[in-house]
DNA sequence: GAGTTTGAAACT
DNA sequence: CAGTTTCAAACTC
C-alpha cells in the first residue's frame, strides 16, 4: 500500500512521520485532517475549510486568522500543530478565500448549518461513501490521487479534491464497533476533516486538565465544537468509551495521513489495550490518567496490529464494541453486511472473505449501495430513531415507554421474545412499538403493548421463561440502561450516549442540512461511547464529564432538533406499517429532491426529513 | 471454535 | 405482496 500512488501523494504532501516519532506527547493538537492541502482550490474546499476551522469560527466567525490569541481553543490548536498543518490551513484559508464572514453565516445560518456542504461543497465527513465528482475518472480501485490532483488544479470547477479527500481519508477509516455499533470504535473517515474536529472536540475535553480551569460550560462550547465532537462521534465504532481512548485519538492528532491506515488498522486493537488500560486505571485520578501511561501501549500496539487480527470484543454485556464484519458469502455488498448497512468500509479486523466493501472497490460500493438506496431509500438510514420524533405512528404506547426511541421498521420477532440481540429493537436498546410485528414481545426496553420497563416484572417474566442466565443478561443490561437513565440529564433517554436515534441520525450528503445529531455508535449495537463502567465513575474525571457534558448537550440539540425533522417532514412515519401489519416498503421518494431536506425558518433551523438517504448518501446532491 | 438459532435481507 | 431462501450475527455448547 505504501507504495500506491496514494501513499506517495500523501508522503510528497507531508513529510510528517508517524506518530508514534512525535516527540512531544503534548502534541496532540488536532486531528488536523483538518485543512486539505493547499491544492485545493476549488469552492469545495469551502466545506473542508470549514471544517478546519471549526472552533474558530464560533467565537470570532470571520477570524480567519490560525492564531487568533483570543481564541484558546484555537490558539492550542495553533500550538500543537506542525508547521505544515499551519501553512497547509493558510494556503487552505488563501485558496478558499471564502468570505469569513460567511463563516457566521454559515454556523448560525439554518441551511448552512445544515449543510455542511456549504452549498456547493459535500460535507464528506459525513459521507463515507463519498459519491465522485463529475469529472471523476472513476478508474476504481487504481485511482491515481495525483491524478486527481491534477485534474483540480486544471479544472476548478468540478475539483476532484473531494474523491481525493474520500479515497485519502479512506486510510481514516476508524472502526469501532458500531452504533448501531452505528458508530463504534472509530469510524470511516470520509474527510480528514472530520477527523479534526473529532480531534478537536476531544481536545476541548482533553485540553483541561486543570479542574480549577474555567469552567467551559456546555453552552460556552461552540456549536461547532459540539457538533464536531458529535460528529467525529458518530462514527462507527466510535466507542471512545474511555478516556485514555479519546487521549489516544488526541494524540493522534497528527494530520499525517501516510499514519492514518495505520492508525485506523491498529486503533482496533488498541481499543482492547485502552480498555484494559482503562481499567487499570479506573480509580486514578484524572492527573493520573493525564499521564501517557495507558496511551503509550496503545501506541505502540497501534503500530504492532497484526494484519489478521480477529475482531476483538472488547466488552461483553452492556457495550459491545468494535464490531466487524464476517460475511462470507454477502461480499459485504448486502446489508447483511454490518460494515456496509453502516456505511463503512470494511477494514482490517473484518473477518469477511471476498470482500468488495472497500475503497479500492468504491465503484462497486457505490453502484450497489445506489442500486440498494433505490430500492429502500431508508435502506441506510438510521434504524432507531427517536420516538417523539418518529414514531407518529407507533401511537401513544411508544411515548409512554421509557425509552424515546423506537426502530423505525420495529421487529419481526418471533423467538426471541424480543430479549436478545436477534432483536433489533432490543440491540438498538429501543423498546418494541406498535410497529413491531413481534410475537411474546418482552423487549425490557419497552414491550410492543406499550407497557413500560418494569424490572420486577420483567425479571418475573423472564424467570418464566426458564432461561435464567439470558434472562440475567437481559435484566443486567437494562439495569445498566436505567442507571445510565438516572445519571442523565435527559430523562427521555434510556441513555445519555447510547442513543441510537442520535448515532443514526441520516447524515446524508446532500446540503443544506444541518450537522444532525450524530450518532458515537453504530447501528445496534449496544455499545455506547461511555460504557456503563465510565458512567458509574462518580468521580469522573474532569475530560470525562466534558466529554460527557458535551454529550450530553448534543443530545439536547439533538432532541431539540430531531422532532423538527418528523414534525415537517412529508413523511409521517419512517416506518411504514400497512393496516395488516405487515411490512412495507419504505416511500420511495425521489432522490432528486432529497436535497432539499432542509426546510427554511427564520432564524431557526429546520429540518424536512424528505428522503433520508441513508446516512450516506450515495446519490450526489444537485 | 464449531454448531445452532434467529430474524433481517434478499429473492421468487 | 406473500412465501421462501439466503445470510450473518447472536447465541449455545
Amino acid at each position: 500500500m505504501q507504495d500506491s500512488p496514494v501513499f506517495n501523494y500523501i508522503n510528497s504532501l507531508s513529510p510528517i512521520r508517524p506518530v508514534r516519532s512525535i516527540p512531544n506527547p503534548n502534541q496532540f493538537s488536532s486531528l488536523n485532517f483538518t485543512s486539505p492541502p493547499s491544492v485545493f482550490t476549488s469552492p469545495h474546499l469551502t466545506s473542508s475549510h470549514k471544517e478546519s476551522r471549526f472552533f474558530k469560527t464560533h467565537n470570532s466567525s470571520s477570524s480567519s486568522s490560525s492564531s487568533d490569541p483570543t481564541n484558546p481553543i484555537e490558539s492550542r490548536e495553533d500550538k500543537s500543530t506542525s508547521n505544515e498543518e499551519v501553512v497547509a490551513e493558510g494556503e487552505n484559508t488563501k485558496g478558499l478565500n471564502v468570505d469569513s464572514s460567511m463563516r457566521e453565516e454559515e454556523t448560525n445560518r439554518d441551511d448552512s448549518v445544515a449543510s455542511p456542504c456549504g452549498g456547493d461543497t459535500t460535507d464528506l465527513s459525513l459521507v463515507p461513501y463519498a459519491p465522485r465528482g463529475e469529472n471523476d475518472t472513476s478508474e476504481g480501485a487504481g485511482m491515481d490521487l495525483q491524478k486527481m490532483y491534477d485534474n483540480v488544479q486544471g479544472k476548478s470547477e468540478t475539483p476532484d479534491w473531494e474523491s481525493l479527500i474520500s479515497d485519502a481519508s479512506e486510510l481514516l477509516i476508524f472502526d469501532s464497533p458500531d452504533a448501531s455499533e452505528a458508530f463504534r470504535c472509530f469510524m470511516m473517515q470520509r474527510a480528514s476533516n472530520s477527523e479534526a474536529r473529532f480531534s478537536n472536540g476531544v481536545e476541548v475535553q482533553t485540553m483541561q486538565p486543570d479542574s480549577n480551569r474555567e469552567p467551559e460550560s456546555a453552552n460556552t462550547i461552540p456549536y461547532e465544537a459540539v457538533s464536531l465532537l458529535h460528529r467525529g462521534i458518530r462514527r462507527r465504532c466510535l466507542d471512545f468509551e474511555m478516556p485514555e481512548i479519546s487521549k489516544l485519538t488526541t494524540r493522534l492528532v497528527n494530520p499525517r495521513q501516510d499514519v492514518l491506515y495505520r492508525i485506523q488498522v491498529g486503533l482496533q486493537s488498541s481499543i482492547s489495550t485502552l480498555q484494559e488500560s482503562l481499567d487499570q486505571t479506573e480509580n486514578e485520578t484524572r492527573e493520573d490518567a493525564d499521564q501517557d501511561v495507558p496511551v503509550e501501549p496503545a501506541l505502540q500496539e497501534l503500530n504492532l496490529s497484526s494484519p489478521k487480527k480477529k475482531r476483538v470484543k472488547l466488552d461483553s454485556g452492556e457495550g459491545e464494541s468494535c464490531k466487524r464484519c464476517n460475511c462470507k458469502k454477502s461480499k459485504c455488498l448486502k446489508l447483511y453486511c454490518e460494515c456496509f448497512a453502516a456505511g463503512v468500509y470494511c477494514i482490517e479486523p473484518c473477518s469477511c472473505i471476498d470482500c468488495f466493501n472497500k475503497p479500492i472497490h468504491e465503484d462497486v460500493v457505490l453502484a450497489t449501495r445506489k442500486q440498494i438506496e433505490s430500492r429502500n431509500p431508508l435502506a441506510f438510514a438510521p434504524k432507531v430513531i427517536r420516538n417523539s420524533e418518529s414514531v407518529l405512528e407507533a401511537g401513544d404506547d411508544a411515548s409512554k415507554t421509557p425509552a424515546s426511541a423506537r426502530h423505525k421498521r420495529g421487529c419481526n420477532c418471533k423467538k426471541s421474545n424480543c430479549l436478545k440481540k436477534y432483536c433489533e429493537c432490543y440491540q438498538g436498546g429501543v423498546g418494541c412499538s406498535i410497529n413491531c410485528r413481534c410475537e411474546g414481545c418482552k423487549n425490557a426496553f419497552g414491550r410492543k403493548d406499550g407497557s413500560s420497563i418494569d424490572m420486577e416484572a420483567e425479571q418475573e417474566e423472564e424467570n418464566e421463561t426458564s432461561e435464567k442466565s439470558r434472562t440475567a443478561k437481559a435484566q443486567q443490561n437494562t439495569e445498566v440502561l436505567m442507571r445510565k437513565e438516572a445519571r442523565s440529564d435527559l430523562p427521555t433517554t434510556p441513555t445519555p450516549i447510547y442513543r441510537p436515534e442520535l448515532v443514526q441520525i441520516p447524515f446524508s450528503s446532500s446540503k443544506n442540512r444541518m450537522p444532525p445529531p450524530q450518532s458515537l455508535l453504530g447501528g445496534g449495537s449496544s455499545s455506547g461511547i461511555f460504557n456503563s463502567q465510565y458512567l458509574r465513575k462518580p468521580d469522573i474525571s474532569l475530560t470525562q464529564s466534558r466529554i460527557e457534558k458535551s454529550f450530553e448537550t448534543v443530545a439536547e440539540d439533538g432532541a431539540e432538533e430531531m422532532p423538527e425533522i418528523l414534525i415537517h417532514s412529508p413523511i409521517p412515519n419512517i416506518k411504514s406499517v400497512s393496516p395488516n401489519g405487515k411490512r412495507v416498503s419504505p416511500p420511495h421518494m425521489e432522490s432528486s429532491s432529497s436535497g432539499s431536506i432542509l426546510g427554511r425558518r427564520s432564524g431557526g433551523r429546520k429540518l424536512i426529513l424528505q428522503s433520508i438517504p441513508s446516512f450516506p448518501s450515495l446519490t450526489p446532491q444537485h
